[in-house]
DNA sequence: GATCGGGCGTTTGTATACATGCTACTGCGA
DNA sequence: TCGCAGTAGCATGTATACAAACGCCCGATC
């Protein structure tokens, strides 16, 4: 593996599991050391991480670990509802079978992990709906908006979308792929958008719940 | 300036004019010279041109300038309408007496040049268009939405979308910012999201038919 | 006692040297 | 003459050394 994805994952894997806390200041010193590479590497690992909106720069003084308000994760939900429904639409319109087959494997065993709650399943449901949007992406086949989600899916990884979610949550949320999947089996572009957009929406529903409990009760 | 931003724009402006051919390769070596800097900033340059979507990576091997397809083009369209009329909306939502003042002022700029078609009017148009909807973006106030929408307006100017508009449909283009402005006024979010959805549209249509002359006659 | 100025230390920014891997050319053999 | 292998050259990837800039702390002065 390259030195640069060395320091890119290490560093990456160290604020989603909320060990560089947001705010805080990373040097590439740290970096470096951490990873066993030079500063050279680093310092490319800490731009890509800002391209992807993880770390944000100040000149001549580094990079800080992105925090984001309320607000942010409003408009995080905003764009992904606009920018994942007209993904779906394309991924109906380009699936293949394959894709079609992996997207239910996917979905399934989510659906099954939301039902059974075993030990440690909110981490691999977690997983389990990161790879499915990124591979509704892919199948989207439209590389720049792939780009553009990109920052937009690790944020919704920093934030723990998932730490607070209520059994009945999961099951939305697991339900609300597998009929993604149907959508894109009778490729009916509209059907998969506007499920896109609802899944999005309760999502940002579910996390608003959990942000302002004052709200609630 | 930073050696960085020397070597970025140096590229930037290549590219943009032309000097540098869509699918040339462009070395760390040659940027470094051309900038006058040491291959270090020049090396960081390229990677941020690369995460505003204008030169490709492949490894080992380095970067050559991104070629558009009809497909690309066509996407690039399709994310601009989504992402810009979301944007409006924003706008129509926060915009200041201040800011509705300077997008009026650069959209009459812009009308004015449309209407007297003087010598170099095309590469002033360019300039006062881009500075428009980037005006637009900073007045919606979402960072995210900014840096999502950089690499689809990157990809505008290297187009050179106004190279062969008609004046109908430099007046056309013009028009529609100033509708946006009286929009933006009456914080009508929906008016303007809309026109911006339409402006998008019309700046693709009359791509598609420079694209495809045999379509056209 | 408070505020302003200077120096020191840390960190980023840049340059250069070295390592690695790819490409393309050349020469040998069938 | 064609094909393959080896090697040379070049470009990227990485490490390290040096320069510059910012912040912080201490001390001096008002």
């Amino acid at each position: 593996m390259r030195a640069v994805d060395k320091a890119y994952q290490a560093v990456r894997a160290g604020i989603i599991a909320g060990r560089f806390a947001a705010g805080s200041r990373i040097t590439e010193q740290e970096v470096a050391v951490a990873a066993g590479v030079s500063r050279t590497p680093a310092r490319e690992a800490l731009r890509r991480l800002h391209s992807e909106g993880l770390v944000e720069f100040t000149p001549n003084q580094g990079a800080i670990v992105t925090t984001w308000s309320v607000e942010d994760a409003d408009e995080i939900f905003d764009l992904r509802a606009l920018l994942e429904s007209y993904g779906a639409a394309r991924a109906a319109r380009l699936a293949s079978a394959a894709d079609v087959a992996e997207l239910r494997a996917l979905a399934e065993a989510q659906y099954a992990e939301a039902v059974r709650r075993a030990t440690g399943h909110l981490d691999r449901i977690a997983e389990l709906n990161s790879r499915f949007h990124r591979r509704m992406q892919e199948v989207a086949g439209s590389p720049r908006l792939s780009r553009a989600l990109a920052a937009l899916l690790e944020a919704a990884l920093v934030m723990r979308t998932f730490r607070n979610y209520t059994p009945e949550d999961l099951q939305r949320s697991a339900t609300h792929h597998l009929e993604l999947v149907l959508a894109l089996e009778e490729r009916d572009e509209d059907w998969a958008s506007s499920v896109m957009r609802a899944h999005i929406h309760s999502a940002r529903r579910t996390l608003r719940r959990d942000a302002e409990p004052s709200a609630a009760g």
